[in-house]
Order: structure tokens, then sequence, then C-alpha cells
DNA sequence: ATGTGTTCCTGTCCGC
DNA sequence: TGCGGACAGGAACACA
């Protein structure tokens, strides 16, 4: 569900609201998401300042006074959403806990952030903040697409002599961290590879071209505060607008918009999942 | 080591 | 309107 644009979507958002202030009390309203939640977490949530916000791959980190991190991770239905802050002088009530609203974090001066995810896939966790990369969620995370590291020679020397797919390779956290079903279709068909190449099959051109491809996608996406199909909302409420720009997910049937293709878009399954691409300009 | 299929959970949509 | 099945933005895990 939320992709790396969706997560640093919603890290902008909770940024003003919880970045510096404490968290007077945290609710948790049930014992698990995906795992149990930690050993006391409410009470070691609960009167800590948030130092800093930061996102890795698909993870929001909340750094806490207390050299504790909180790992957040939305899994697919996974939303976090804010209410009643004071606006114009006026504060807005907080309206009643929703079905899947499970854990509540109340912020000195009032604003309410909301954790709700129906499926359940999501996750918090508690680390110490020295030791967050070393966590078992975190720990084997390829690099930041938008970073550095992420860079055409990686590329080939993590793909070389692969054989599977690309649309599992850039799928794979382990080569690169962030990108999920949607951003993985769209950035291949905007480098012009097909999700069925083998991964080691690449030509250095194709390589080349797909770095800054794939962080173009993910800028343009942050951009347009994320996608949203059915869950997703940005911390306002307000939907992200980026899959208005699809170019392949969702889309089959439709012709490709690549100029002087006359391709229809196709939809395949890959490793049980949807796989969408243009078999005319993708290779 | 690498690659693929199944599983967790709830909600929605589509065809009959 | 109800019912069954497919499918959904993730990713750990079990197995070939």
């Amino acid at each position: 569900m939320p992709e790396l644009p969706e997560v640093e979507t919603v890290r902008r958002g909770l940024v003003p609201v919880m970045e510096g202030r404490i968290i007077a009390r945290a609710d948790v309203r049930r014992p698990d998401l995906r795992w149990p939640f930690p050993n006391g977490m409410a009470e070691r949530l609960s009167g800590q300042r948030v130092a800093a916000l930061r996102r890795r791959s698909k993870y929001i980190l909340a750094d806490l006074n207390s050299d504790e991190t909180l790992i957040i991770h939305l899994g697919m239905s996974g939303r976090i959403l804010i209410s009643g802050e004071c606006i114009g002088g006026f504060h807005h009530g907080h309206p009643a806990p929703e079905k899947h609203d499970h854990v509540i974090f109340d912020i000195d001066g009032g604003a309410r952030v909301i954790f709700n995810d129906a499926r359940r896939f999501g996750a918090m966790d508690l680390m110490p903040t020295d030791a967050v990369q070393i966590h078992w969620l975190l720990k084997d995370l390829g690099p930041e697409p938008l970073g550095n590291e992420f860079s055409e020679s990686y590329l080939a020397s993590v793909l070389g002599g692969r054989r599977v797919p690309m649309k599992a390779a850039l799928l794979d956290q382990k080569v690169v961290a962030g990108l999920g079903n949607i951003y993985v279709c769209e950035a291949l068909h905007r480098a012009r590879i097909s999700p069925r190449r083998q991964a080691g099959n690449l030509s250095s051109a194709q390589i080349a071209r797909l770095v800054p491809t794939i962080r173009n996608v993910l800028q343009d996406a942050i951009y347009a505060g994320g996608s949203s199909l059915r869950d997703y909302r940005q911390t306002d409420g307000e939907l992200g607008y980026f899959q208005h720009s699809f170019r392949v997910y969702d889309r089959a049937g439709q012709p490709c918009q690549t100029s002087d293709c006359k391709g229809i878009i196709k939809r395949i399954v890959q490793s049980g999942r949807s796989t969408y691409y243009c078999p005319r300009c993708q290779r």
C-alpha cells in the first residue's frame, strides 16, 4: 500500500504536529498489529518529546528524548490522520475513535494523531535510537533510492548474475528500499524496460537510465502527495493525486502513452502480484 | 544461495 | 439484496 512517496508524505504531514512536541498520552487500543507491540509501549511513549521524525524506506522513525526510537510501518492499509489542530484560535474537538483506530497519540497542545489500519499488516516497535539500523526489520534494507548510494555502478553490481525478473528485483527491498508494486511498474515503463526481463540481462544503457528514472518517479509522486487508490490519505485527510499520473498501473487495455508507441497496456501476474506494462515499448 | 508460492487480515467490487 | 470469488499499495516465511 503506502510506498516510499506515501510514507514520506505522511512523515511531512506529521512534522509540524509532532516534531519537538511531547506525546502527552499514548492510547494503545489493542495488543498487536502484525506483531505484538513491545512491552509497555504506551508508558514508554507517554510523556516523551519527539526530537525528530525521520524516514527509512517505508518506515517512519520517531526519535524520542528517552533515546528510544518508535518505528512505524503502515503495511497495506495503514493511515495516520491528525485531528483537533488549533485552527484560527479555535480548538476543534476530537471525533470518537473509529473502527480500526488502533493507536492514538494525544500531543501537548491539543492535536491528536490517529493510526488506523484495517488489515493490520502494519507494525510498531521501539528500539534504542543508536541501534535502529540493526533492528531486524531494517538491517537488510538496501540503499535509499533518493540517496547517493543508489547509483548506476551499485545497481549493476547487485543485479549482475541474477535470474529474477526485473519486477521482482525492484520489489526486493534488499536491492533498493522503498519501491512497491505501483512505483516499480511506473519506473520500468518510464525506463522502457520489460518487467519480465531477467535482472542480470539488462544492458548498461538500461541500468544507466533506470537510476534517474526511479528517482524522478518517486520525486514526482512525493510532489503530488502520493497516490490514493483506496485507503491512503495524507495526514489531513486529503487524497494524494499522483494516481492521475499513472502511465501503466491499473490501466490494462488502455493505450500506451509513450510517444509513437501504439501499444496496449497489459496486466500479467508475477510472483502473485499484478504487473502492468506495455509489451511494445518495454524491452 | 536464489527463486516462487502462501500467508496474515479486512474491505470492496463485480457477476450471478 | 445476498453470496462467492477475486483482488488490494507489504513482506515474512516456508519450501523447491
